[in-house]
RNA sequence: GGUCGGUUUGCCGAGUGGCUAGGCGCUGGUCUGCAAAACCAGUUACGGCGGUUCGAAUCCGCCACCGACCUCCA
C-alpha cells in the first residue's frame, strides 16, 4: 500500500499516516455555523476533507467521517455574555431558531452536493447533544479544571496550564494571552480574560436554552465539537480538521477540554486547510467581503464577471494545494475553467484510442507519479500537473505520435477516469440534452452538411451562426461535425 | 505589540541544494471552404542585500513589503 504523509499543525511536520485501529479511521471536520449563506471560503475545508476523505477509501481504510452542524452556541458579541447568533437572526426574521437552522443546512448540502463532496458518515448537531455536552461540563467540573460563576460555568485556563499544556497547538504561552487579552465587558465572572465558558446562562430574551444545574443555559462554543468526536469516534481518534482559522482558540480548548475530561488528548493527526483571500485579504464573514456560493454559481456577485461552475470550483480549489492561501480572481477562475475543459477532453478522447504493438513511453511512471503527489500531503496542484503530462500523452497517441501496447493503454483508460472522478472528485455536468435535443442538432447539421457539400456555404454558415446563439457550439472535423452545449 | 506564515515568469500556482512543474494568456504551426474549437510547439521567473557551497528559488543572517491568528469566522 502507498504511504500516506499527511501535515500534523501538532507537529508542524508532514508524518506517515498510521490509523490507532487499522484498517478504521475516524476522521472529524468542523463543520459550518448554520446561520448564513455558505460562501467560498466554506468549500475550501469541504472539498479538502473531501479528497482526503475519497482518498483514504481508496487506500482501503473503513472511514467515519464526522462533520458537525453547529446550530448552537456561537455567540454573536466578542464577550461570551453575547446572544446566540442563531436567536438573534431569528429575531430579527420572526422566525423560529431551528426554522433557520433548517434552511441553511439544506442549503448547505444542496452546495456540498453540487461540488460533489461526498456526505459525511455521521453529521451530528450541537443541539442534538445537550446531555452529552451538560455531561462533560460536570465531567470537567469534577475533575476541578472549571469553576461556576453566576450561572455560567467558565474552564479555568491557569489551572489547567499548571498541569497540562495550554498552547500546544497553537504555540501560544498564556501570560503573553494575559498581555494581550483585550479588555471586555462582562468579564467580570472569569477569573481571567483567558477562561473561556463551556456554560453559559441564557438571559430572558435568549430563545434557545436548556435546563441545568447551573442555569436555564447553553454550552460553550468548543465543547461541541469535544464531546461530538467522542460519542461517535472515540475518546481517543485519528485526524481532526478544520479551518486554520479555528487553530486558535477553537481547537486549542477542544484540546484543553478533551485532557481536562478524559486525561489525554483525543486527536493523533490535526490538520489545519488555509484560507481563501480576495485582493489578498482573507475571505470572511466578519469583514463582508466574501462571495456566497449561490452568486458564484449564478454570477450575481458584482465582483464577477461571470457564473462558474461547481466542478470549476472544485478545481480552482484543488490546483492550489490545501496548506496554501488561494487568491480569488476571475482570471484565476477563468483559467480553472479552461484547464478543467482540458482535462475532461483528454478522458473523453482517451476513451477511443485504440492500442499498438507497443509503448513509446512509460505509462506506469506518470500513474505512479499521481500517487505519490497526492500521497504526499495530498499535493492535489502536483498530481494535476502529472494528468495534465498525461493529457497531452493521450493527444498525442490520437496524432500517433506515442503509442501504448494493449496492457498499457488498458491500465491508462482505467486509471485516468478513476482518479480524475473517484479521487478528484471531478465530474462532468450532466448534460442538460436529452436524446430528442440531440436528434434535432444532429439533424440540423446534417442539413447543413448536405449545404456544405454543394459548397452552399452561406447556408452553412447561417445554421452554425443560429445554433451558436441558441447555445450549441459546432466543431468542424476532418470526417464528422462534433457539436457540444456551450459551457454556462 | 506578540506568535506564525508568505513574497515565484503577463496572471493563477507547484517546487526545498544541481535536472522543463502544471494551467491560463501570448506567439508560431497543424487541421479547415472560412471561422471556431481542438491539438502540437515555443514562452526559464524566483522581493532586496550579504553569507555558506563546486553549485541556491531552495540553507543561514539582516532588511523591506504582505497576510493570518491573538475577538465570531471555513
Amino acid at each position: 500500500m502507498q504511504k500516506l504523509f499527511i501535515h500534523n499543525t501538532l507537529s508542524r511536520k508532514k508524518e506517515e499516516f498510521k490509523p490507532l485501529n487499522p484498517p478504521n479511521v475516524g476522521l472529524y471536520v468542523c463543520g459550518p455555523t448554520v446561520y448564513g449563506d455558505a460562501h467560498l471560503g466554506h468549500a475550501r475545508p469541504a472539498i479538502t476533507f473531501d479528497l482526503l476523505f475519497r482518498y483514504l477509501k481508496h487506500l482501503g481504510f473503513k472511514v467515519r467521517y464526522v462533520r458537525n452542524i453547529t446550530d448552537v452556541g456561537h455567540l454573536e458579541n466578542d464577550s461570551d455574555a453575547g446572544e446566540d447568533k442563531i436567536a438573534q437572526k431569528a429575531r430579527l426574521q420572526q422566525l423560529e431558531p431551528m426554522e433557520v437552522v433548517q434552511f441553511f443546512t439544506n442549503q448547505y448540502h444542496d452546495h456540498m452536493k453540487s461540488l460533489n463532496t461526498l456526505p459525511p458518515s455521521i453529521e451530528p448537531q450541537a443541539s442534538g447533544h445537550i446531555i452529552e455536552q451538560q455531561s462533560m461540563v460536570r465531567q470537567i467540573l469534577k475533575n476541578d479544571f472549571a469553576y461556576e460563576s453566576g450561572g455560567s460555568v467558565y474552564f479555568d485556563v491557569e489551572k489547567y496550564n499548571k498541569k497540562h499544556n495550554y498552547g500546544i497547538l497553537s504555540g501560544r504561552k498564556t501570560d503573553e494571552l494575559l498581555s494581550n487579552t483585550r479588555q471586555l465587558e462582562g468579564q467580570e465572572e472569569k477569573k481571567s480574560p483567558m477562561d473561556f465558558a463551556i456554560w453559559k446562562k441564557a438571559d430572558e430574551r435568549h430563545i434557545m436554552k436548556w435546563p441545568s444545574e447551573w442555569s436555564e443555559g447553553f454550552p460553550g462554543w468548543h465543547l461541541e465539537c469535544s464531546v461530538m468526536s467522542t460519542k461517535y469516534l472515540g475518546e481517543k481518534f485519528d485526524i481532526h480538521g478544520g479551518g486554520l482559522d479555528l487553530l486558535f482558540p477553537h481547537h486549542e480548548c477542544e484540546i484543553a477540554q478533551s485532557v481536562a475530561a478524559n486525561g489525554e488528548e483525543a486527536v493523533k493527526y490535526w490538520m489545519h486547510n488555509n484560507m481563501i483571500t480576495i485582493n489578498g485579504q482573507k475571505m470572511g464573514r466578519s469583514l463582508g467581503n466574501f462571495i456566497t456560493l449561490d452568486e458564484l454559481f449564478a454570477g450575481t456577485h458584482k465582483l464577477l464577471e461571470q457564473a462558474y461552475s461547481p466542478m470549476t470550483i472544485r478545481f480552482f480549489m484543488l490546483q492550489a494545494h490545501y496548506r496554501s492561501t488561494l487568491d480569488f480572481s476571475n482570471h484565476a477562475l477563468q483559467a480553472a475553467e479552461k484547464g478543467l475543459e482540458r482535462m475532461f477532453e483528454g478522458a473523453k478522447t482517451l476513451k477511443g484510442l485504440s492500442h499498438s504493438e507497443k509503448s513509446s513511453f512509460n505509462i506506469t511512471d506518470i500513474i505512479n507519479s499521481v500517487y505519490e503527489a497526492i500521497s504526499d500531503d495530498l499535493n492535489s496542484p502536483i498530481a494535476i500537473a502529472k494528468l495534465f503530462d498525461a493529457v497531452r500523452y493521450i493527444n498525442l497517441i490520437k496524432d500517433g505520435k506515442e503509442s501504448l501496447n494493449q496492457d498499457d493503454l488498458n491500465a491508462f483508460k482505467e486509471f485516468f477516469p478513476y482518479f480524475l472522478v473517484e479521487i478528484l472528485g471531478l465530474k462532468e455536468a450532466e448534460s442538460s440534452s436529452n436524446n430528442l435535443t440531440a436528434e434535432l442538432i444532429e439533424s440540423i447539421l446534417e442539413i447543413r452538411q448536405e449545404a456544405k457539400n454543394k459548397k452552399d456555404f452561406f447556408t452553412s454558415d447561417l445554421i452554425r451562426d443560429k445554433l451558436i446563439l441558441a447555445g450549441v457550439e459546432i466543431k468542424d472535423g476532418k470526417d464528422k461535425t462534433e457539436w457540444k452545449f456551450k459551457s454556462a
